[in-house]
DNA sequence: CGGTTGTTTGACGCAGTTCAAGCGGAGTGG
DNA sequence: CCACTCCGCTTGAACTGCGTCAAACAACCG
């Protein structure tokens, strides 16, 4: 959702009454793209910057043999191609997992308003830099993490990053994803996806099937995918606590 | 070296002469690190961004139970926290794999410069999109690609980027890194690297020891890693070709 | 010349892959 | 309402790429 962008975008730098304003009005109309479908594709060079409004999505890789690599998950607020805004043509592709409900900026409105609140723009580098933090943490794990702790992980990161867009309390949550797909995720075969995933169910940690994750032992799981949530950049404490007065949006927490 | 971020960042945005001025005048002094030393330590809050003069560093991050994974090679040339300066705590360490010569800006200059060079900041976010871009064509090593094929793909790309900055013609190279190294690099285990490191000589395509790496067959290793050179984003065309004047620094090539 | 660090080799084991087949639920059309 | 079909999940058996352990070797360095 649009309040989820700019919420994070306010906690990597604390934006001005105008900026939130800018931010919020730069997104305008919404798309709707079928489960399956591809967001945007590899090579191709857009002319908007799109967001997640409802849905979950992926980015990812194909390699010549058809295999894929899926490289990370993208969530209501999070930002799909602004590498394609900076660098022209997009390195990779990102397909909505789910049904997705989709707002976008074009490129040119965008520019005028970071023109215009020229400190935009270290907001969004901050938010780029938070996804590489997030690429090297799935680096970690694809390098040396065994399966179980792999599966385990990425399970931790789902469910911290719904938690903090409201999108589960922590014990159930909605995760209608396949379990090629998360084989694709974590660099392991669907089978072995499989017979883990059993693993982590008699362990009392979480159950996934029937799109719906639930969390059984989220300290258990926690342990077990040795998962620190600081490398999400969720909440990060603002260096310089500009007041923002009256906004009457405070987060419940 | 300094000269390398300055092609590479005005690469990125085509930078005006006062831009290149600054950027050229804003890393003072230098700074020696003995080989295995850390350059950064995760966790560590510096309050100053770092450049690679001469060596070779590496980032990686360490595990609880002592393993590593290395998440991606600094060369002459590169910043080595600026994630520091945007996010304030390193979460991740940067190791001197050979003895380094650093230069380093103080975030307080640097912000100053970026102050008075606004577009400057748009430049450095280009700069942190571009390591992005890498560590996901790592991702896609480390999920889906064969310890041989990884082993390649790895030295294409130090090859490239050595290359882009004049450490090799192409075809021999300077490269003192123990095998270890490459196992912390690749998710392998060292005699696996070993291993596979034979195979790649045997069939003619490099040779790597006395910190030396020889690149015998460019095409056949390209071919073995799926080596494609776009995802380093060296040399980049640039979109508004703003003409720089009289610099006296062409590029040979 | 001895110690230290990096490389090489061999034997063995296992985590994870591959192949192949069966199962179950959800949607669709007759 | 039943058959049919698709898609995703599950299971078993055989295989293998890569890891682990352990020891020998080579190179470098003070």
């Amino acid at each position: 959702m649009l309040e989820h962008l700019v919420r994070r975008l306010d906690s990597f730098s604390a934006l001005s009454e105008p900026e939130i304003q800018t931010v919020r009005a730069m997104f305008t109309g919404s798309r709707r793209v079928p489960a399956g479908d591809d967001i945007v594709c590899e090579g191709e060079v857009s002319a908007s910057v799109s967001l997640i409004l409802e849905g979950l999505a992926c980015r990812y890789k194909t390699m010549s043999d058809g295999r894929r690599q899926i490289m990370g998950f993208l969530l209501p607020g999070d930002l799909v191609d602004l590498h394609g805004y900076m660098a022209g043509e997009m390195d990779h592709s990102v397909g909505a997992l789910t049904p997705c409900k989709l707002s976008a900026v074009p490129h040119q409105k965008l520019h005028d308003a970071l023109e215009q609140h020229p400190g935009l723009v270290r907001t969004l580098w901050a938010e780029s830099l938070a996804e590489g933090s997030v690429a090297r943490e799935w680096l970690v794990g694809l390098g040396r993490r065994s399966a179980y702790s792999r599966i385990a992980h990425l399970l931790c990161e789902v469910v911290a990053r719904m938690k903090a867009i409201g999108l589960t309390d922590g014990s159930v949550c909605d995760l209608p994803v396949t379990q090629q797909e998360l084989a694709d995720s974590l660099g392991l075969s669907l089978v072995h996806v499989n017979r883990v995933l059993q693993r982590l169910r008699a362990s009392g940690l979480v159950s996934l099937g029937r799109g719906a994750l639930q969390v059984h032992d989220w300290d258990g799981l926690q342990q077990a995918g040795e998962f620190d949530p600081s490398y999400l950049k969720i909440n990060v404490i603002k260096r310089l606590s500009k007041s923002i007065s009256g906004s009457g949006n405070l987060p419940r927490d």
